[in-house]
RNA sequence: AGGCCGGUAGCUCAGCUGGUUAGAGCGCGCCCCUGAUAAGGGCGAGGUCGGAAGUUCAAGUCUUCUUCGGCCUACCA
């Protein structure tokens, strides 16, 4: 007992003040590896699998990373964000087992491996292929666990002891049963097709593996004679053409036209050539027509003068040329030609044209044949001549169009095969004049590696020998890149494996199921269904060695072995040794002991698959066929480029065997751009990685940004953006750390009744509820960004600003037992489990350590609950009305107190008094009971009074006027300022009276 | 070149079917507190909605064009 009438007493240790050894400052660098350690130790993951889970199985179905290099920003983004959304239904009630997956075929790897054998000295062709698939296998194992650990450290919980590997066997096995399946149907065919081809590699390449860069290329101009019909061929031709025509009454029309436009204009166009313009002139001697369109006005032009120059130009005066109108300016000035008469227009429908090399030296009539002009799409007047060369063998478009003409081709006596003119090396082959036999289009070797080999000069001089090279020159274009050698990319017709998308209606099939599907956002659906409707067939094959062989024994007959009564035996056998020995197994069993006898005359194919078919197939090797995963995904979430890439890949493979998506919703992330919007290089600069973001700031602050950011579009990541979401999480650590502090030794003994709580406590439980009732809604949709900011500013806003703030007074002051002060912890408690469990899908490490300084436990954890839902009880709209009245009657009295602070009375807000109009807060103080008073009825157990809601000492309504006046307490005569509390007040003693009751009751114990 | 998408205060985001002085938080400035203290509170200054034109009584919100940025695709004969 101390005596209190001659020293004042230290009433600070009377206080109830917020107790806690949690640290303000987290430290998350060093902090997040140890909450990592307890998950693994207490197996969070496995824990999780085990939980009640009432709602059952929800799945997020990883998109596999590829085994290549270590992972940034994006791929950080993803797993986050796929953490994020797995979290958030796993404590919604699910289980949501996550299995994360890799991608390890493929050229990048094979390419990398290939690199490390040459660094040894050993040429690709000495490895044993056994050998290199053993060391791509060994290189992307590697790699994947690299990516492990840095996707652990992210904090991305999922079955990483037993991720899905594309290459281990079973998969492989699996990959390989999905194509015989679809083989057993006519979806699989064989085909010939130009296609993009790397000489230097000898590979083909997918479009995603072609990158688009300058180049310097040889352009020149051709001239192609129209052909001179003698009386004989003309006749000819008119005999095959009406062979034609009483055999295709549909063609006979335009054969008929054809044919009169031949009789009537070959005289007029005798000696004329039809020019065209090649960046590519290797390809001349693949030449097989010329396509024009019926859009472009062509004109036949007779030389009158050549410019001077030093040497002999290769036209002159006395030329006919046709070219197009619009281009003849160029064409003219790049020949040479110093003026033309226009002699008359030109419709090109109907000619004929003689190969440009058919009179060359050694040709051995090789170029005899009649070229065509046939109509193209593709044909513009913006560059060249208007025609463009034709070589189906070296273009799409040169292919759909001679494809596309079959039936006029055949009326001009003309071969419609497409010609295999170039080897694997982009070597001329055998049906090539001797003379370009052998030659390189471009060099696959040495220090001029990727640049023009011998065939462009050999053609150039036969073109000159035959006097058909109207011009040349040299220009830069972007054209096709091998993303790995940088080397130029061909391309070159060869056979090939496709799966159609029309023989068994595989397209309308992925629409069809590309409707049941939901979209995140909406446009993906349509971005998704306009790439479906457009792409051709699916070019499944490779030439290559580090993937999943096409497993298919071929007769020379061209049967197929699935064709054989023995199919499922033969299948059975080759899915034991994939299974068996992986990939090996397919190619070092012999083909006998597949087909168990009556083997002659088969051979297994040798191509590989391409990766995306088998990235398209983890449906079938890790949903199918895994026991704790079901059948079908319930979300699939990539970054937006996978439109092109696996969502397409898994949605064709899928819908070619099982006739359904493999999803039941498709979510897209955007890009990780810099914080210009910019796109992050190396050459800029302007890259970010998350290691650094970890090791500066915790990989929270990164799980912070991407759940604050817009990730439909593309998110901007920089100095400055990481500090405000570092920024954010001190807020929110901070708001947390003060409800530790407050609710020290809280137990729900002390827990008030909801109908005995001050209105005060009402509204923040009723904001609890309509924010849980939102967050459920959120979460469906997946979207974070916007519960995150709600929880924000309610920690902000609601909390700290305000139901914190006014209730210091209550929590520090107020007799430890009265109701108000434990109904405010009791309030605080309830919002420790929503907040805790709200915000632990985005913040894993910090809210299991705020979860840990509350319920301490040896193997708990903050995972293994479920959002807390709220009582129906709780809402109260009446409440919230009113308080959001009093809120803006407060701001009103701040912004006058805040003119009294900055005239330099006012310091303090107890020290104010405020009056407002007597008409003020009738129906708010009703509701929430607060009368005007400046003390309370029962010291010992206070209810609130307007002046709590305002933090002031005095506030009274009491004015006749509209004004609101505020009045300096520490100037006003009777107030003296508490010792305790610090408010102001009238009466006996140091302390207030509801001060000496907490006192009174903190001495006795 | 084509397709799709985006450009709202310094930053991150809200702004539904077009309709009062365009909102929030952060940051910033000034101030208060010193019993959440490498914390807490208050007040305040910042956008005319990338730009232009148009439709309308009325546009950030619709149309067209344009510019910048992103993803994808094609072409480059």
């Amino acid at each position: 007992m101390t005596d209190s009438t001659t020293t004042a007493r230290d009433y600070r240790e009377t206080l109830f003040l917020p107790k806690t050894d949690f640290p303000m400052r987290a430290g998350l660098p060093k902090a997040e590896p140890k909450w990592l350690e307890r998950w693994n130790r207490i197996d969070l993951y496995r824990k999780q699998r085990e939980a009640e889970n009432a709602l059952g199985q929800w799945t997020l179905h990883d998109g596999p990373p590829y085994a290549n290099g270590h992972i940034h920003m994006g791929t950080a983004l993803n797993k986050i964000h796929k953490d994020i959304v797995n979290r958030s239904h796993q404590m919604l009630g699910h289980d949501a087992n996550y299995v994360p997956g890799w991608d390890c075929h493929g050229l990048p790897i094979e390419w990398k491996v290939e690199e490390e054998f040459r660094s040894k000295g050993r040429s690709k062709d000495d490895v044993p292929a056994s050998e290199f698939r053993a060391r791509c296998r060994e290189y992307a194992a590697g790699w994947v666990d690299i990516q492990r650990e840095e996707f652990k450290r992210l904090g991305v919980i999922g079955d990483w002891d037993d991720p899905y590997l594309t290459m281990k066997p079973q998969s492989e096995a699996d990959i390989c049963a999905e194509l015989l399946k679809i083989a057993r149907t006519v979806q699989l065919y064989r085909g010939s097709k130009p296609i993009m081809w790397s000489p230097v590699e000898q590979t083909a390449l997918a479009e995603a593996e072609v990158e688009y860069a300058d180049r310097r290329a040889t352009a020149i101009y051709v001239k192609f004679p129209v052909k001179a019909y003698t009386n004989e061929t003309l006749q000819l031709t008119i005999e095959a053409a009406e062979k034609v025509r009483s055999e295709n009454p549909d063609g006979a029309d335009i054969i008929a036209e054809g044919l009169n436009y031949v009789k009537r204009k070959h005289g007029e166009f005798n000696g004329a050539y039809v020019v065209i313009w090649t960046t590519t002139p290797w390809t001349i001697p693949a030449n097989r027509a010329v396509s024009f369109s019926s859009k472009i006005q062509y004109g036949l032009y007779e030389v009158t003068e050549m410019e001077e120059s030093d040497f002999e130009p290769w036209s002159k005066p006395g030329d006919k040329l046709i070219v197009a109108d619009d281009l003849w300016e160029t064409v003219s000035k790049s020949g040479l030609i110093k003026s033309a008469n226009r002699l008359t227009d030109v419709d090109p429908k109907g000619l004929v044209l003689d190969h440009p090399l058919k009179d060359m030296a050694d040709a051995n009539g090789k170029y005899d044949f009649p070229v065509p002009l046939l109509e193209g799409d593709h044909v513009t007047a913006d560059a060249g001549t208007g025609f463009v060369h034709t070589a189906p063998s070296h273009g799409e478009d040169d292919y759909i169009v001679w494809m596309s003409n079959q039936k006029k081709l055949e009326a001009l006596g003309i071969d419609p095969v497409v010609p295999m003119t170039l080897d694997d090396k982009g070597c001329y082959t055998d049906v090539m004049p001797e003379r370009f036999q052998g030659l390189d289009v471009i060099r696959t070797s040495g220090k001029k590696r990727g640049q023009d080999g011998k065939a462009n000069p050999e053609v150039l001089k036969a073109l000159v020998e035959c006097g058909n090279l109207l011009a040349r020159g040299v220009l830069t274009l972007r054209d096709a890149h091998s993303w790995r050698s940088k080397a130029p990319v061909i391309r070159r017709a060869t056979p090939q494996w496709f799966i159609s998308m029309s023989k068994a209606g595989l397209r309308d099939k992925a629409m069809a199921a590309i409707e049941q599907t939901q979209f995140w956002p909406p446009r993906g659906k349509n971005r998704l269904s306009t790439m479906v409707a457009d792409r051709p067939d699916w070019l499944i094959s490779r030439q290559r060695n580090w993937g999943v062989p096409i497993t298919v024994i071929v007769h020379e007959d061209g049967r197929l072995h699935t064709e054989r009564d023995d199919a499922d035996a033969i299948d059975a056998r080759i899915l034991a040794a994939v299974e068996k020995d992986g990939v090996d197994g397919w190619f070092d069993t012999p083909v006998e002991d597949f087909l168990g006898g009556d083997a002659d005359g088969w051979t297994k194919v040798t191509d590989i698959l391409d990766v995306w078919f088998d990235s398209g197939c983890t449906h079938a090797f890790c949903l199918k066929r895994r026991d704790d995963l079901p059948d079908r995904a319930d979300l699939y979430l990539e970054g937006s480029d996978q439109h092109r890439g696996w969502f397409q890949s898994s949605l064709l493979e899928s819908c070619a065997v099982y006739g359904e998506a493999p999803y039941k919703g498709v979510m897209t992330d955007g890009f990780v751009v810099d914080n210009k919007g910019l796109k992050m290089s190396k050459s800029l600069g302007n890259t970010i990685s998350p290691e650094d973001i970890s090791k500066q700031f915790g990989a929270e602050i990164m799980r912070i940004w991407v759940s604050s950011s817009d990730t439909y579009n593309d998110l901007r990541i920089g100095k400055e953006i990481i500090q405000t979401n570092a920024d954010a999480y001190r807020k929110l650590r901070n708001t947390l750390r003060y409800m530790i502090g407050a609710l020290d030794g809280y137990s729900d003994a002390e827990a008030v009744d909801y109908a005995d709580m001050p209105a005060l406590e009402k509204w923040v439980l009723h904001r609890l509820s309509e924010i849980s009732a939102q967050h459920e809604g959120w979460v469906r949709d997946h979207d974070h960004k916007r519960i995150f900011s709600t929880l924000f500013n309610f920690c902000t806003v609601d909390l700290s600003a305000f139901y914190f703030d006014i209730r210091k007074d209550a929590l520090y002051c107020d007799p430890l037992n009265s109701t108000r002060r434990r109904a405010c912890r009791t309030v605080m408690h309830e919002i420790f489990l929503r907040l805790t469990t709200w915000l632990a899908p985005v913040m894993c490490f910090t809210m299991e350590e705020v979860w840990q300084a509350r319920f301490p436990s040896e193997d708990g954890s903050v995972h293994l609950e479920t959002f807390h839902t709220c009582p129906e009880a709780w809402r109260n709209a009446e409440i919230a009305e009113a308080v959001e009245g009093v809120r803006a009657f407060r701001m009103e009295a701040y912004e006058a107190m805040e003119a009294m602070r900055k005239e330099g009375s006012l310091k303090s807000s107890l020290e104010a008094s405020v009056r407002a109009p007597k008409s003020r807060l009738a129906k708010e103080r009703a509701v929430l009971g607060l009368t005007d008073e400046s003390s309370y009825e029962d010291p010992s157990n206070p209810s609130d009074v307007l002046a709590d809601y305002l933090i002031v000492s005095k506030c009274l309504l009491n004015i006749d006027s509209d004004d609101m006046l505020v009045t300096d307490l520490k100037c006003a005569e009777d107030w003296k300022k508490c010792e305790r509390s610090w408010k102001y007040f009238q009466g006996e003693g140091e302390i207030t009276p509801r001060d000496a009751a907490a006192v009174a009751a903190f001495d006795q114990g």
